[in-house]
Formats: structure tokens, sequence, C-alpha cells
DNA sequence: CGCATTTGACCTGCGC
DNA sequence: GCGCAGGTCAAATGCG
């Protein structure tokens, strides 16, 4: 994995003082090949000086193979533990599958989470391998009925080479299918006579589930960049909510199905909440990328919770989980009412698709504050609700997809300026890795050259142990530089084009302007709206965030969502 | 003039 | 069956 990110790095110091005396060149398939093209002296040039030379790049060259040895066995170690932990969580499925294969011997496996699916049953998705984080006890609010443990989702299977299969039930492989396809997200039968759409009838015929992802975002601004282009479709003020609730769809493809609702909550107006729907059907931007890994975390969490095991139908129920830092929740009340809670009511006021939620807003007493108002009864939608709290320094939302997003737009720089959300992977919070990451690339200009250290790799196992998307995304990333042919933009597009592996569900819009809210990760590089790369080929979706708060209030170039 | 936003009307699903 | 609420459409409007 090192070997790409340190490339450079070698090179660079192993630069001769000289530079026209030699070139090296670094294979990384063959080792080390040194050309020496020293170019003869015209006539003073002394055989001792000569020599020396020889002497001093004889010993660069040691040290700097050295340190590919070093690279090389560092790389070994990093694949050694992905398959360990790859073969762990296989094992850790395979038992699950047993144990309920032994409690119901007449029901199989597929026929458990096909049912609890059916009845939205709750289910304890016990994530808490890692009980790193202090809040997981707190946070586990009640987990009444039958919430069965699961320890890690059994609904990711890992497949040999795409980075995420999810185990539907029969219902929601149709509808991964049709989002793949580029459909339209909702089929709620908002179906105007005018215009129906074959989508829209493919949507009707098919009223299957469909997640949507929330984030939860601290912005000042109308908008909050995403990585897309949105073109706002209608506003409507809603129930509950006296701030309007703003439509967009994405219109990076005209066919793309994706759609976004923004709405600024009515408790804190600070916060804005982005809902995404549907996935892209075309190339993502780098940024939007990001996004979407993030989304697609989520959405295969909130899936899987949905989908996932339960043998006994519970009226409804409440789950949280410590996954390493991030809270994750996830309620269901898809048949009694209890309380639901919902970090924006008027938001998820669309009860009819299962909603995660990832908030981004701040405080670790957020969760606490939402967990408190679980039972006020709220809000009652009648699918799962997931939400993910990351406790956030300040107003930038930084996803899942840390590691992702920085291989993904390795070239592009962070904005060492904004603030990063305190995401944590294991023990160690998003800002560690974050601060480790722009040590790396401070002390070496080429962001390519990350090298995360034991530390990190640490957390970073952690992490990717305790949730199936965290380990898609760790190998893509890893796949896509130990496989890549190295250097700059080839490993970098290799990245991307990786990350199209990633699932099912993201949406992440794009910030065009500097001044939107954005995660920090996404504030690389300017505000191109023509940010699209050409050769991604992601079937993510979109999340953007853009709010218009009030009808009038904002000009439409503020509502304008350019990538 | 073209494009994006605004905004009222319309459609659909759901609960009573 | 009716009313409510969410979601979408499309004509009108505004801006660059």
């Amino acid at each position: 994995m090192d070997i790409s990110l340190r490339k450079s790095s070698l090179e660079e110091k192993s630069k001769p003082s000289d530079e026209e005396s030699c070139v090296k060149v670094f294979d990384l398939h063959q080792g080390l090949v040194v050309t020496n093209m020293e170019r003869p002296s015209p006539e003073s040039e002394s055989r001792s000086s000569s020599s020396a030379k020889k002497e001093q790049l004889h010993d660069q060259l040691g040290s700097a193979k050295a340190e590919m040895d070093e690279v090389m066995e560092e790389n070994q170690r990093l694949k050694t533990h992905l398959d360990r932990i790859l073969k762990d969580y296989r094992t850790l499925q395979m038992q699950y599958r047993d144990v309920e294969a032994a409690k119901s011997p007449h029901q199989s496996y597929h026929d458990l989470t096909a049912a609890a699916a059916a009845d939205h049953e709750l289910i304890d998705l016990s994530l808490a391998m890692c009980s790193t984080d202090k809040k997981g006890e707190s946070t586990k609010i009640r987990d009444d009925k039958q919430g069965l443990p699961l320890g890690l989702d059994c609904k990711f299977d890992l497949p040999e080479k795409s980075p995420v299969t999810i185990n539907l039930t029969p219902e929601n492989s149709v509808e991964e299918v049709k989002e793949e396809a580029g459909e339209t997200w909702p089929n709620k039968g908002v179906k105007n006579g005018r215009d129906g759409g074959g989508e829209d009838e493919i949507s009707l015929q098919n009223p299957t589930k469909r997640a949507r992802v929330s984030v939860r975002v601290r912005c000042d601004t109308p908008t909050m960049n995403d990585g897309c282009q949105w073109r706002k479709y209608g506003q409507k003020i809603s129930k509950g909510n006296p701030c309007p609730r703003a439509y967009y769809r994405c219109t990076v493809a005209p066919s793309c199905p994706v759609r976004k609702q923004v709405q600024r909550c009515v408790e804190d107006m600070s916060i804005l909440t982005t809902t995404y729907e549907g996935t892209h059907n075309h190339p993502l931007p780098a940024s939007a990328t990001a996004m979407a890994s993030t989304t697609s975390a989520a959405a295969s969490m909130l899936m899987s919770g949905s989908s996932t095991s339960g043998t006994e139908p519970s009226s409804s129920s409440t789950t949280t989980a410590n996954l390493h830092g991030l809270n994750f929740y996830l309620s269901d009340n898809s048949r009694a009412k209890p309380a639901f809670y919902l970090p924006n009511p008027s938001i998820s006021s669309s009860p009819s698709y299962p909603t995660i939620t990832l908030d981004l807003t701040s405080s670790s007493s957020s969760s606490s504050s939402h967990l408190n108002r679980l039972g006020s009864g709220s809000f009652v939608p009648r699918y799962s609700t997931t939400n993910l709290n990351f406790r956030s320094l300040e107003s930038n939302p930084l996803p899942i997809s840390y590691n992702n997003s920085m291989l993904t737009h390795g070239q592009q720089s962070f904005n060492r300026n904004q603030n990063v959300p305190s995401l944590s992977f294991g023990s160690q919070p998003y800002e560690t890795l974050y601060q480790s990451y722009l040590q790396k690339t401070q002390s070496n200009p080429n962001p390519n050259q990350l090298h995360l250290g034991p530390d990190t790799i640490a957390a970073a196992t952690k992490a990717i142990t305790s949730d199936p998307s965290f380990q898609n995304v760790l190998a893509a990333a890893l796949t896509s530089i130990i496989g890549g042919s190295g250097g700059g933009a080839t490993a970098n597009h290799n990245a991307v084009e990786k990350s199209s592996a990633f699932p099912i569900l993201s949406s992440f819009p794009p910030a065009s302007n500097a001044n939107k809210c954005a995660p920090s990760f996404m504030n690389k590089s300017s505000s191109s709206t023509s940010s699209q790369q050409p050769g991604l080929s992601l079937l993510s979706p979109p999340f953007p965030f853009s709010s218009s708060n009030k009808s009038k209030s904002n000009s439409p170039a503020d509502n304008r969502d350019h990538v």
C-alpha cells in the first residue's frame, strides 16, 4: 500500500545533489533500478570527486532500497491483515447463519431476513464489537423486544471481487437492481397524470422500500456542497417546520433519478438537513464520490438493518450500537407507534422509506439528546430510521469515507483550514486520523504519499472489522493502491474507479462555492461546475445539501448547487 | 435569450 | 369517501 504512496518520497530522498549526474528509476515491481548517467567530465573533474559522488549515491541507494524493503514488508503485513479480517468476518457470518438455522430449523436464513424485512422488525446490529467509545453504553437506550444480536451485519456479503454486495431480501434486491439501472427513486406514487414517465410507472409497479440517507450538518450557508449539480424543482412548507423544504434533482445527467430534499431544522436553524434518495446513473465528480461512499455505507447499514434477521415481530423497538465511535442508531416503528426520533422530523416526514440519518452537526450530546427524545413520539415513520452521530468539531461534515476520500482525491489538496468532524476510527478519533494525514502531507508535499502509521492502521482495522462498509472502502482503497501502477494520476484514477464498486446508495451533492458548507474533504479544489471526471464510473448517488430557507430569501444563485 | 428559481396547482397515498 | 400532507409539474418570473 505504501509503495505507491512513498514512491515519490523515495525519489525525492534519493535525488542526487547534482541533478544531472544521475537518474534513478524506481520500478515497483522489479525493484530499484539506477541508471547512472554521469556525464564525462570535460577535464578537471578529478577522479577522487567522482568516486566520492559514487559513494554518496551508493549510500543513498542503499538507504532507499532499505526503505523500499520496509515498505514492501509493511504492505505485506497490511495485506495479511486485511485477509485475516475478511476471513474473520466470513467466519462470523457463517456462525451467525448457523445459529439462526439452529433456532429456526424450518426457516432458511433468507426466509428469516425476508420476514424481518417484511415486519420491519428491530434488529440489534450490535456493532459494538468495538466498544472503545464510552458513549456506546449510554447510547444503548432500549433494546426491547427481541433485538437480535448480530455482531456484524450479516447482510453484507464480502464478495471476492466486488467490494460490496448486499444480501438483500427479494424485495430489496429488486430495488437495488432498479437503482443500478438508474431508475427513479420514489415510488411513493408521486405520479402526476400529466407526465407519466416510464420510470414512474416502473416505480409504481414496484413499490418497494428505498433507502434514504439524511445528513444533518451545521451550516450557515443556504446550501451545502456535496459535489453534484442540482436543480431545484420545488419547495414546500411541510408540517411541523416553518422552514420550507426544497426539492432538488440531480442535473449532472438528464436521466439521473437522484433527488434530494433540503430543509433547516426547526429547532436549530443553523442545522441543515439534506435527504438523498436514489442512485446516480452517471459518473460522479471526485468530491461527490466521497460523499457517495459515505452515504452508501450508511444506506448499507440501514438496509441491512431493515432486512436482516429477527425472528419475532416486535411492535417496535429501538436499538443503538456503537460503531467505533459512531453512534449507530437504528429504530423501527413499523407498526406500533412508539416514538421515533428523527433529528429533523420534517425532513423525514416521509416515512415511506427507510431512512438513515448521519448526524454531523456536533456534540456527543446530540446523540444523547436524540436518545432522550426517543419516546416523545414526535415522529413515527413507517420504516426504520437509523441515526449515525458523528461528533463534529464544527460545521463541516466529514463522512465515513475518510480514507477513501483521501485516496480518491490524492492529488487534490485538503483544505487544512477546515474543521474536521470527529468521526472516530476505533479509539482514534477522526481528527487524529486527519491530523495524521496532514502531518504526512505536510512533511511531504505530495498528497499521494500518504502513509498511515501503525496506530492509524490499527484504528482503521478496528473500524472495518465492525462494519462491512468500512471493509469495502478500505479494501477498495488498498486494492487500488497496491494493485495500481503507482504514480499520482494513475493511482488516483484507480482509486476512484475502484470506489465505483461501492454500493448502492449514496448521494452527495457537491459544493461549488467555497462559501457553501461542505465536508472538509470536499473543499479541495476550487468550485468548478465541471469538476466531473469523465473517467469515473460511479453508480452512487449524490448527497447534496442546499437549502433555501425561505421562499424568497435566497437569490437564485444561492440555490444553485453547482458542483 | 437562455437557464434556473419560484410558486401555485395538481396528483397520489394514507389515515380517519 | 374525505381531508391532509408530501411530492411533482410547469407556467411565470428573474437573473446573467
